[in-house]
RNA sequence: GCGCGGUUAGCUCAGUGGUAGAGCGCCUGCUUCACACGCAGGAAGUCGCAGGUUCGAACCCUGCACCGCGCACCA
């Protein structure tokens, strides 16, 4: 392939096509490493920006959320490079422990490979997800390619390389050494679907439709005496150990200590005893609680205080278990739970009442397990917790301001939960994972080997099953991915990092975490700031979801429109900390926006002449210096918005600047100098478009990456030297820098050069308008008189004429318009438009009190708030000077008005 | 129950005290020599409701309503 550098597009092409493009301009910026980070390079004139890539699942595909994440990191990575800065940004993937694992056991499945892994075996799958690993794991950072983004892709980390895994393996050993990893018997949730603990953060509660069960258990020292339970899980009453009632409620507080007869299983009627308890909410239900310290956290709690044995019904896959009794044991528990309201209404006491009293249609949440699917099971088991370390100073950074939330609010959030921070329950019965580091001795299971290492005499210990947590690896990965343990150059000069980008959703799974892990092995936060991404739903408001069919393909949106589109529509319609409501439409406005950067370049290009002349002061016209005015504040403003985290601003200021302010007006007017009888002005006039479009180009580089080298180097710009050597590019072209005031007297622009556009503005507008009125199209040129309020120069005189399609358009200052000459008031003095044909008194002055009617309304309202002498003594003498301006340009406007409606008699 | 967002033009959203804005959509005209993925012009809003502060409120305060999210509770 030819070096696009050497080999320049001699003459830009009529339209832009994003395709080969993009695809070239990749392979170039890798073939020149212009991605790879090099900490040698790092020193105090070349600051270090790092920001590490939040890893996506190994087995993901590119969604809009990943286009909208990995487009922020990208422009915060490349302008970052264009600040002179030395950047890290490493990309990598994570290996999703349970994620992972669904899918090729699905896969397995469909192939009819296996049933269930147990067919396989553990190393015989884990062969499996590798191999599945290896064919598919690339894809997501591909695709990343695609849409442009900037990774060091030799930095490429997967959670379960080798020297990773060796990390997570150390920190286990290091945490359990310090005694924060225990491992215990515990209430889990388990999720009954994939078979694992879940941690609580993996539970969400929804809202479910249900029944409450009222069911009657006899008082055995008082046979004939019924206590009526409400309960939803009727099918765990096998499971129950006792009866609660709060010691306050006179209805029960006599019956502790006595025993209740439980109804189920119908072959093993067991007495439960009667306990009091504090806990037990009196005006919930009848106030009795059965207590089933197996399957409930909160009874589990009362089990303990009372000292009920918890007894397991239910199988791990979510079945009962014999336990359960004869009736019930083998069935699903959502069918056991309408058998056991079955089995109670047969159950007939002695008063001749069955057991059961009412079903009653209920609404409660139901924990759901965010991989399974499925309700959480309440279940005690023997898994491995971890106690945070670091807690104080990673709630301190972000309360203290060291970190930085964008938008603040999540700081809040955050503070709550480090607040009241649960252990966390780390270990899952899965195979896909960093398996825990701990062997129990064969002979004596008491005796554990916890480390990185296994026994030296294998044979003799066997190794715990379980793997770690996804995320126990994942609150590694600023460090981790970096070297640690060992002191690399890298680690010293890139660590902390600078930015995280991330979705607010995963602030406990990760955010929160990483800061722990980072406080506790390099002692100092892992990054500075962090900016929380909106979510991206459907133009309904709904998320996106594969079985909604909702989420388009944003590689399909980049082969329609280019990916400078796509990323340039998303960033425009994400405001910080706001949803994104996604529609095409949006990447449409990209690809429209790139066509207009694409023309107005070549617009440029087909001027000719010198490449970026220099611009000579005296030869500037007002609309030269108005654009390089309305250029230095575009710089200000996305400059601003940038370092806000504001990338909508900013996308929307350049968007505005580009179309409205240089194509709209700039070009347009510059036209009157490109087609004028001037050489030294029409080289001016290109000078200055070079100077303004090499500005925005740059401006624009970290949101439109392609299509700004394209055009680079199309219009074969050099400005100022390149930051790095190794071949030309807009990477490493210096962000644009704010005027100076030298600059300004320099180029002798001042805000009378803006005030003077804005009145040809005017004057433009007014013109069209009185076209507008009487229906004559802009393509046909027509007569206009000026009548000057002061001298205009031929070239002012020649752009307004151009930009009204006039012709001629006539400036006397003396002309007498025949009566009734349709007319506008305009700062630079009255426009006739005297048209055959079209001359009536009558309507033109019709249209003239049309002005004076809004120009005296607005001189009414400015003059009421002077009359106001509190506005007068108080509020700020900018303001009031503000009311005076339009009285007085009122005033004089009026009188001009009304002198025009004058000479109509 | 607690907390956090949101409520502005038909739609999606900017707008943190001084005469209401953008994009899309809509209407009218235009194959004007960069661009019809375009140009010019236009219609369209009691800024959720009620109080309060202020000379002045879309904006600040209080309350309420509705929509969304999180946490807690959930027998």
């Amino acid at each position: 392939m030819s070096d696009p550098t050497t080999s320049p597009t001699p003459e830009l092409a009529k339209t832009y096509e994003p395709g080969s493009v993009e695809s070239r301009w990749y392979e170039h910026w890798l073939a020149h490493e212009f991605f790879t980070a090099d900490p040698a390079r790092v020193s105090e004139k070349r600051p270090a920006y790092s920001i590490v890539i939040p890893p996506p699942n190994v087995t993901g595909v590119l969604t809009l959320g990943h286009v909208l994440n990995n487009t922020i990191q990208d422009i915060l990575a490349r302008r970052a490079r264009m600040l002179g800065k030395e950047v890290l940004w490493l990309p990598g993937t994570d290996h999703a422990g349970i994620a992972t694992q669904n899918v090729v056991e699905k896969s397995l499945r469909e192939e009819r490979l296996m049933k269930h892994r147990d067919d396989l075996g553990r190393e015989a799958l884990l062969a499996k997800v590798w191999e599945w690993k290896e064919k598919y794991g690339g894809i997501i950072l591909q695709q990343l390619r695609a849409l442009g983004a900037s990774c060091d892709w030799t930095r490429t980390r997967f959670t379960m390389d080798e020297e990773y895994s060796r990390c997570v393996s150390r920190v286990f050993v290091d945490l359990h050494q310090k005694g924060l990893i225990y491992r215990g018997k515990r209430m889990v949730n388990w999720c009954p679907a994939t078979q694992t603990a879940v941690s609580d953060e993996e539970v969400v509660s929804t809202p479910q439709n249900g029944f409450l069960y009222y069911f009657r258990l006899e008082v055995v020292e008082e046979p004939g005496t019924y206590l009526t339970v409400a309960s939803t899980r009727p099918e765990t009453i096998p499971g129950d150990t006792g009866i609660a009632v709060n010691p306050t409620d006179p209805r029960y507080a006599h019956l502790i200590g006595k025993h209740a007869r439980r109804p189920l299983p119908l072959e093993d009627q067991a007495p439960l005893p009667i306990v009091g308890d504090e806990a037990i909410d009196l005006a919930f239900g009848t106030g009795v609680l059965k207590v089933t310290p197996a399957h409930d956290r909160v009874d589990n709690e009362i089990g303990l205080r009372h000292g009920l044995p918890a007894v397991d019904v239910l199988h791990p896959n979510g079945k009962m278990n014999a336990l359960a009794g004869r009736d019930l044991d083998g069935l699903d528990r959502f069918t056991a739970r309408k058998k056991a309201a079955e089995l109670l209404e047969t159950l007939i006491y002695a008063d001749g009442a069955p057991a059961l009293v009412k079903a009653e249609p209920y609404q409660n949440n139901v924990g759901f397990s965010d991989r399974g699917g499925v309700p959480i099971e309440p279940r005690l088991s023997e898994q491995w917790f971890l106690k945070y370390p670091s807690q104080e100073a990673s709630r301190a950074v972000v309360l203290d301001g060291a970190m930085r939330f964008y938008p603040e609010r999540w700081s809040k959030t955050y503070d709550h939960w480090m607040g009241n921070l649960q252990d966390w329950c780390i270990s899952r019965q899965l195979w896909w994972g960093h398996r825990i580091p701990v062997w129990y001795r064969k002979d004596d299971p008491a005796r554990i080997h916890v480390d990185v290492n296994p026994p030296t005499d294998p044979d003799n210990w066997t190794q715990d099953p379980d793997v770690l947590d996804t995320w126990f690896s994942s609150w590694l990965w600023p460090f981790a991915t970096m070297g640690w343990p060992e002191k690399t150059e890298t680690l010293a000069k890139f660590y902390p990092t600078t930015d995280l980008v991330t979705g607010p959703d995963i602030i406990f799974f990760w955010v929160a975490r990483m800061i722990m892990a980072g406080f506790e092995y390099l002692g100092e936060l892992p990054f500075r700031n962090v900016y929380f991404t909106g979510i991206i739903r459907d133009k309904q408001g709904r998320k996106m979801s594969k079985s909604l069919g909702n989420s388009p393909n944003p590689l399909d949106l980049i082969a329609k429109y280019g990916a400078d589109a796509l990323r340039f529509g998303v960033m425009r319609s994400a405001p910080l900390g706001q949803d994104i409501l996604f529609d095409e439409k949006n990447v449409e406005l990209g690809r429209n926006f790139c066509t207009k950067l694409w023309n107005a370049a070549r617009f440029r290009q087909m001027q000719g002449g010198a490449i970026e002349a220099e611009i000579v002061p005296a030869l500037l016209t007002s609309d030269d210096k108005w654009i390089l005015l309305r250029l230095d504040a575009a710089v200000r403003e996305v400059t601003a918005s940038l370092e806000e985290y504001r990338f909508s601003d900013a996308a929307q200021a350049l968007y505005r600047f580009f179309w409205t302010e240089y194509c709209d007006w700039y070009l347009e007017a510059s036209k009157a100098v490109l087609n004028g009888p001037d050489p030294a002005r029409k080289q001016n006039t290109t000078a200055v478009m070079d100077y303004v479009l090499a500005h925005t180009l740059r401006l624009f580089h970290p949101f439109l990456p392609f299509i700004s080298e394209e055009l680079w180097h199309g219009l074969r710009y050099q400005t100022d030297m390149p930051l790095r050597q190794g071949g030309d590019t807009i990477m490493f072209a210096p962000w644009p820098k704010l005027l100076l005031e030298e600059e300004r007297a320099y180029f002798g622009v001042d805000a009378s050069d803006e005030q003077y556009v804005v009145a040809k503005q005017a004057v433009v507008s007014s013109g069209r308008a009185l076209r507008r009125d009487f229906n004559i199209a802009p393509n046909v040129r027509t007569r206009f008189v000026l009548k000057p309020a002061a001298p205009l120069p031929d070239h002012e005189v020649e752009t307004l004429r151009l930009l009204l399609n006039a012709e001629p358009l006539a400036i006397d200052g003396s002309y007498l318009p025949p009566k009734g000459t349709p007319s506008a008031l305009t700062p630079l003095g009255e426009l006739y438009f005297p048209l055959e044909g079209l001359i009536d008194p009558a309507a033109e002055r019709a249209r003239l009190e049309k002005d004076v009617t809004k120009t005296s309304a607005d001189i009414t309202q400015a003059e009421a708030k002077l009359a106001n002498p509190a506005i007068v003594s108080k509020a700020p003498p900018e303001v009031v000077e503000e009311f005076r301006r339009r009285v007085s340009e009122g005033t004089t406007k009026l009188s001009k008005l009304r002198a025009m409606i004058a000479s109509l008699e």
